[in-house]
DNA sequence: GCATGTGAAGCAGTTCACAGCG
DNA sequence: CGCTGTGAACTGCTTCACATGC
């Protein structure tokens, strides 16, 4: 029967939420009607015994002897996510970086609308990117109240990113995406997760260069003939 | 005394080595000469015992009674992580997103160098982006080859990205770091690391939605008087 | 017969707590 | 006396293996 809600999910759970749904996605729109555990997890690059834990989490449950019902399934995990309501988010730094993701799919996608882009540049305020007219970051605290954000994206350089942090821990935001290759301070109320470019460049360099350091890496493997 | 090398290293640790490196740059910077584990855990937002572990797996030691030296300790991770030497990577997708990263401090700051920029729109390719002309991707190979480039770095769209994958595959690229918002299939032969702004933005929604889903999230509170 | 759902076992990383040493 | 380095305990995710049920 699973949880049925209620309990606590596991993070790295909640990390490959998005990627069973874009999989399912994927599949629905071959109009494959019906997955297995085994499918699923070779097309997410993982193994099935993973995939059936992590769905039971949320009491989904598939058909013994048949597997899941894609259709079904996608809609039980979007709902999970959230994909039906739309979230506010602002995003502070627009930069090179700023202008790229601000105008990626990837918000939309994800159910995600722009509610504000913020900088400090006099050049830049007053511009339109991806609709929105950037403003100036002291007006970020009222945009978040009014539209009621509870989601920041921190696109500025390291030595603006603390204070950014603040202004946006101040206005109501309960939940930070960093980019920013620093670390933040924040009360514990407040979720960040931090992306890392050059972070993950040298992480893969480490293992080219201590390949004996390295264990069981990969798991992405199979699937190709699609 | 630690292992001196040879056994395996934690990827959680491996992940926090960048981390350690840019504070302690920090560190020098502010001619802060020496560290005692619970501040440089502190500055990144973990704990201390976290900190004298990970070290321990490179030999690294301080002093007992007084801490960590700042310059040797800096200058015994950066070894670790190849900083000392110069590491070609190619791009393969010079949208927003590629312009954006091409550009950005990253690479210097990891020691890495553009050994070539991709992609397969006639409009982009000529075009010259952080003083690399962009080629069509058909020359990755060549680039690859000619300058011994082992890491690649795909930032296409979903559609294209396997594609992509495979030719650095056969071209001997060995680590690929992929922002596409797509599962790669590739040999076990080669390492993939996956940055999925899209899935992060959706992991910080749910916790946000399933406030009982989370766990004793946040650990990068504390420091703030620096 | 076959694939799910799940307790139980296994394994990995974190945290504890203290011996060891400057 | 203070802080490192580390075995041991702990916590938590993964994997196994099988009972359950279509």
């Amino acid at each position: 029967m699973g949880e049925r809600f209620g309990r606590r999910v596991p993070e790295p759970t909640v990390v490959r939420l998005p990627v069973y749904q874009r999989v399912l996605h994927e599949f629905a729109r071959k109009s494959v009607s019906t997955v297995s555990s085994a499918e699923l997890a070779d097309a997410c690059g993982i193994n099935a015994a993973k995939v059936r834990k992590d769905l039971s989490h949320f009491g989904t449950y598939g058909t013994r002897g048949t597997g899941y019902e894609v259709d079904y399934l996608l809609g039980q995990i979007q709902r999970e996510l959230g994909l039906d309501l739309e979230r506010g988010v602002v995003m502070a730094g627009m930069g090179h970086l700023g202008h790229a993701l601000a105008r990626s799919e990837g918000f939309v996608a994800g159910g995600f609308r722009i509610a504000g882009l913020f900088d400090v540049e006099p050049g830049t305020i007053g511009e339109i990117v991806a609709g929105i007219r950037v403003s100036h970051v002291t007006e970020l605290a009222s945009v978040c109240r009014q539209e009621h954000v509870s989601i920041g994206i921190i696109t500025t350089p390291a030595a603006a990113a603390q204070d950014v942090c603040e202004r946006m821990a101040g206005a109501g935001v309960s939940a930070i995406l960093n980019f920013a290759p620093t670390v933040l301070s924040v009360p514990p109320s407040i979720q960040v997760r931090h992306v890392d470019f050059s972070g993950e460049l040298q992480v893969l360099a480490f293992y080219q260069a201590h390949p004996e350091a390295a264990a069981g890496r990969s798991e992405a493997v199979a699937r190709l003939g699609s």
